[in-house]
Formats: C-alpha cells, structure tokens, sequence
DNA sequence: GTGAGCTAATTAGTTATCCTAATAACATGA
DNA sequence: TCATGTTATTAGGATAACTAATTAGCTCAC
C-alpha cells in the first residue's frame, strides 16, 4: 500500500496529496521548469520578460502600459523598462492615446509580430521534445491539471 | 462518450490538449505562479535562491557546493553566491572535507535548521490560503499531474 | 614521482528582472 | 478650480542568474 514511488511512472493512485506537500513540491517544480525555460527562451533573441508581453499584444492590441503590467503582474515601472527596450528592439511601437493622453498605446511592430510568432514555435518545439518522454499517462495529468493551475494563478486578480 | 485510453488510465474524461496547446499555457502558469511566489518569500527573511537550499540541505546534510548547484540546475558560481549569503546570515556553516579538499561541505546552522522549519510552515500556509479558493476536483487534479511535472522537470538531469 | 588534465570553488564583471520612491503630466469630480 | 487619483517615467537599488578566468587539489599514465 505504502509504496514510495521514486519513478515518474503511473501516477493514478488515489492519492489525497497533503496540502502541505503540495505546497512543498509544487513550487520546487515550478521554480525548476522556470530556469529550464530561461535557457529555451535565449536563442529566440527574446527574453523572459519580454516573451509574454508579445503574446499580450497578439490578443490585446493596443494595450497601455498599465495594462500590461497587470496582465504580467509586474509593476507599472517594471513594465515601462520591458516596452522600452522592445521598442529598442524594434518590436513594438508607441503612440500616444488621444483620448486620454496620460496613456501610451503600445503595439506591435512588423517586426514583433514575426518574432512573437517564431518564438511560439520555438517554445512549442522545445516543450514537444520533452514531452515526448513522458507518458501519455502523465501528458494527460498535466492537461488536466492545467485549467486548475491557471484558476490558482488567477486567483489574485 | 468515446474514451480513448492511455495505459492503466484514470476514469477521467478524454482530453487530448494538443502539446503546442500545453507548451503555450504551462510556461504562463510557471511565470506567474512564480512571480507570485515570490512576494509570498520575502517576509518569511529568505529569498527566492535561498529556500531550495535550505531544504536541500534538510534531505542532504553535509553537502557540497557543487552538490547543491547541480540539484538547483544553476551554475556553481551562482551556488557560491548563494551560499556565501546564507553563511553571512547565519543559515548555513562551511567546512573543509577532509577526504577531498578541493571540496566545501556546507551544513545547516541551528538557526538555519529554525528557519528552515519556519519558511516551510509558512509558505504551506500561504499556498493553503489559496487552494481554499479551489474545488476539491481542481486540488485533485493538480495533485495527480505533480508526479509528472517532476519528471518533466527532472528529464535534463 | 611528476606533470597533464580533470574537478571544486572562487572572483570579477555582466545581464536580466524585479522593486520602491519621487516626479511630472493629465483627468475627474465636488 | 483645485484636490485627489491615475498614468507613465526616471533614478536607484536588490536579486538571481550567467560566462570567463583563476586558484587549488586530485588522479593517473607514464
């Protein structure tokens, strides 16, 4: 009955995970997938923090500063350092707000949705090559789990 | 309703999330939860580099620099920073292995040891707090894909 | 034994992400 | 109109990671 399973091999147990082991292990893992993903994104020529405002502006173009910092979560200063050096890059552009001209619209560039859209598939390609040694078993858990962790995620909106 | 099973199969829906899906919203989750993860660090007076130690040193006494990089997947030099802090805080002691003396054993302090145990119980309460806000089946699911996310992110070994 | 080559740790210097606090410009409503 | 709130920026600092170069110690082939 007690069997400490090392191996990532079937994980269909009934399994009622303590909420404090999950605490425990969730994080590490996270914190783990993290760095992994820091090296994946490099070659792109985009980085960590720059990745999921691109993906931002292909769904909300057009979006302030202020905007995108509560997407991502990061203060507003933060964020202006990301536009910034993307509009550096020549990934996204800016134009003022007529409406309300304390607002800076931000918006891709030619450029940046080329870049946006290589390193999607870059991003895919890296993550497809892991998951193909995991089980489907195991792919299937992470599908299931996912809807869960972005209910968790979202949590402090 | 069509079922196509994996092997030994949870009695759960089908679900086939295409891997570019999972690749594309994983990472989000990852870097939000993250982000998130480290605010709930700060009060506790260990920061984000310092926690996995910590705890690796709780499973691992007597450690070598080099071993606590290679669990963390960060480089030695970055491993050496850490623990230089962690010394100057009083978390950790060094001392020189006697067998290879190239090496540096590092071990918990009694205070590391204290705060370890405290970090622990608060980052489970933390994270507790917020599976609160979560359905039992959204708990359950995410406790049946940990195993495999370990093995993801144990895959680059 | 001893020198070539490996491994462990450190140092120095750089880059990337974040933050807070202070300012400036604009908007809104009493 | 002016007090208060919002948007964005700048300045300055803390973390967390990296590469490259250096020092020290181990191992083994000869």
């Amino acid at each position: 009955m007690k069997k400490l399973t090392a191996t990532g091999g079937a994980p269909t147990e009934p399994l009622a995970l303590a909420s404090s082991e999950l605490g425990q292990r969730l994080p590490m893992v996270m914190s783990l997938l993290g760095r992994s993903l820091r090296h994946a994104y490099t070659p792109i020529g985009v980085n960590l923090g720059q990745y999921p405002v691109l993906n931002s502006l292909l769904e909300h173009p057009e979006s302030s500063v202020s905007e995108l910092a509560a997407r991502e979560r990061v203060k507003l200063p933060s964020m202006t350092a990301v536009v910034n050096q993307m509009e550096a890059d020549g990934l996204v552009a800016k134009q003022p707000d007529l409406n309300d001209r304390r607002c800076v619209r931000v918006s891709l560039t030619g450029r940046g949705r080329e870049v946006a859209g290589a390193a999607r598939l870059a991003r895919a390609a890296w993550f497809a090559e892991r998951l193909d040694h995991l089980s489907s078993a195991e792919v299937s858990a992470i599908s299931r789990a996912l809807p869960a962790l972005e209910h968790l995620v979202h949590l402090d909106h």
